[in-house]
DNA sequence: AATCAAAACTGACAAAAGTCATCTTTTTCG
DNA sequence: CGAAAAAGATGACTTTTGTCAGTTTTGATT
C-alpha cells in the first residue's frame, strides 16, 4: 500500500472555516501551507501509533480517522473520531509526549501533515492563534470529563444512547423528521465508543431498532426518534 | 462559615516551585502577587460550582479540594483531588466557559484567588508561561484518555487497585517498606474516585487487607505491597 | 458464481457489580 | 457527656453485562 500525495493549497481547502488555522494572517498561513505535506490513506491504514514521538501535526482533510487505545487484553476504546476540520495528534506534540493513543482510518482519508517546526513557529509568532488553539484543548477537555461522568455511572444502554445522539450531532445528515448518521461504523467500533462488549452493542441497537428510535441503513444507522433516546440516554427525565 | 481572609507573597510560598508559576519574572510574579486574594476554607465548603461562570483562577496553597461532577441521580464522580501547588478551575477559564464541576474542599485548605484579568494579562505578555501552561493542560488531557480506557475496560477491583496505587504515588508517605496515603478519604469518596458504589470499594478494600495489601491507620490508608496491588490493577501480567 | 473470511447475530450461562435492608462503629455537636 | 447523625460494614438478592459457542449473513475475491 503505497502512500499517495496529494495537494491543496490551505486557503482553497474546503475545510479551512472548520479548522482553528480559519483566519490566520496570510503570512502564517503560508508558513503553514509551504511546509506541509498531504497524503491519501485507505481504509484500516495507520496514521500514528501509542508510544511513539510526534514530528507534526496532522490536519484532515477529508475521511474518518478513529483515535483509539488499545488495553493489555487488546480491546479497543476509542477516544474520538476525527472528521475534515480537525486537527490529529496535537495533545501529545503540545505536552512533548509520546502518543498515548493509535490513530487508523476508518474511512478512506485526504490528510495534510504540518512539521512541528512549522506548526510551533506559527504558535509563537501568533498569540491569537496559541488563545484558540488553547481554547480549543480546553474545550475538548470538558468533554472529556463529561465522558468521563458518563462511563462512571451509567448503564451500556444509556450510553450507548447518548453516544448515538453524540454522532447525530456530529456527523448527522438531516432527512424528513430523522437523521442519517454518515459515518459507516462496525458493531465493534460502536462497541469500542460505548465502552463495552460487541455483543451487547448488537443486542441493545436490535432493541433500539424494534422500539422505533433507529433504523439501519446499509451500514449506517438513521435515527428515526432523538427524543426517545434522549430519554434511554437518560438525558430527559419526563 | 465566615471566610478568613490571610496573606502570603508568592515568592514566599511553599508551593511556588511546584506550581506553574515558578520561575515567573519578578515582574509577572509581582502583577499575579498583588492582585490575588487568599482565603482559608473548612472542610466541607465549596470553591466554586457546576454551571457557573469563572472569574478568576485558584491556586492551592494547602489541603485538598475534590473536583467533581454530579448525574442526575446525585451520585458523584471524582475528576481529580487538588493539593497545594496545583492550580483550579482553569480549565473552564481558558475555554471562556462555565464550571463543569464543582469544587469542595477535602481537607480544610488555603487557595489564592487570581483575577481572571491578571492571569490573561501574564499569559498574554509572557509566552513562556503560556507554554508551560498548554503543556500541563496537554499533559492532563492525556491523563484523562488513560482514565477513560480504564474506566472503559477495567473491572471495579483492577480500577480501585490502580487508584490506590495512583494516590499513593500522588499523596504518598515513604515509610519502611510501606506507604502512608496521606489523604483522609471516606469509603464513599474512594467510591466516586474509582466510579462505584461504596459498599463494593467497602468490601474490596477488606479483602485487600485481608491479602495483605493494605492496611488501615485511622482514616488513612497504608500501601503494604505495591507489587501485589499492581497485579490486582493488571498492570503486571506475570 | 463459488469460496472464503469477516461481520453480524443469537442463546445459554456465569461473573461482576449494584441495590436494599440492617446493624455496628465512629464522629459530631449541642 | 450523651444523643443524633454519619460513616462503615455485612448479607441477601437482583440486574446488568461479559463470555463463549455456535449460526447466519454479508461482502470481497478469484
Amino acid at each position: 500500500m503505497a502512500k499517495v500525495e496529494f495537494n491543496i493549497a490551505c486557503t482553497l481547502c474546503d475545510h479551512l472555516k472548520d479548522s482553528l488555522f480559519n483566519g490566520l494572517n496570510p503570512e502564517d498561513m503560508s508558513r503553514i501551507n509551504n511546509h506541509k505535506t498531504c497524503i491519501q490513506y485507505k481504509k484500516g491504514q495507520n496514521i500514528f501509533y501509542e508510544g511513539t514521538r510526534p514530528t507534526g501535526l496532522y490536519c484532515m482533510n477529508g475521511g474518518k480517522v478513529k483515535v483509539y487505545k488499545n488495553n493489555v487484553q487488546g480491546k479497543e476504546f476509542i477516544i474520538y473520531i476525527a472528521k475534515p476540520g480537525d486537527f490529529l495528534g496535537y495533545r501529545a506534540l503540545l505536552s512533548e509526549d509520546f502518543y498515548k493513543a493509535t490513530a487508523t482510518v476508518l474511512e478512506d482519508a485526504k490528510i495534510c501533515f504540518i512539521p512541528k517546526e512549522s506548526f510551533f513557529e506559527v504558535l509563537q509568532k501568533n498569540p491569537v492563534f496559541m488563545r484558540r488553539v488553547v481554547q480549543a484543548v480546553c474545550n475538548e477537555m470538558g468533554i472529556m470529563e463529561e465522558k468521563l461522568a458518563e462511563l462512571a455511572h451509567k448503564s451500556v444502554r444509556e450510553r450507548l444512547a447518548a453516544n448515538l445522539l453524540m454522532l447525530k450531532e456530529t456527523y448527522g445528515m438531516e432527512g424528513e423528521g430523522s437523521t442519517l448518521i454518515e459515518l459507516a461504523l462496525s458493531r465493534e467500533d460502536l462497541a469500542s465508543i460505548v465502552g463495552t462488549a460487541t455483543e451487547t452493542v448488537i443486542r441493545l441497537l436490535s432493541e433500539f431498532k424494534t422500539d422505533g428510535l433507529i433504523a439501519f441503513e446499509g451500514k449506517k444507522i438513521r435515527v428515526l426518534d432523538a427524543r426517545k433516546l434522549a430519554k434511554q440516554a437518560d438525558l430527559i427525565i419526563a
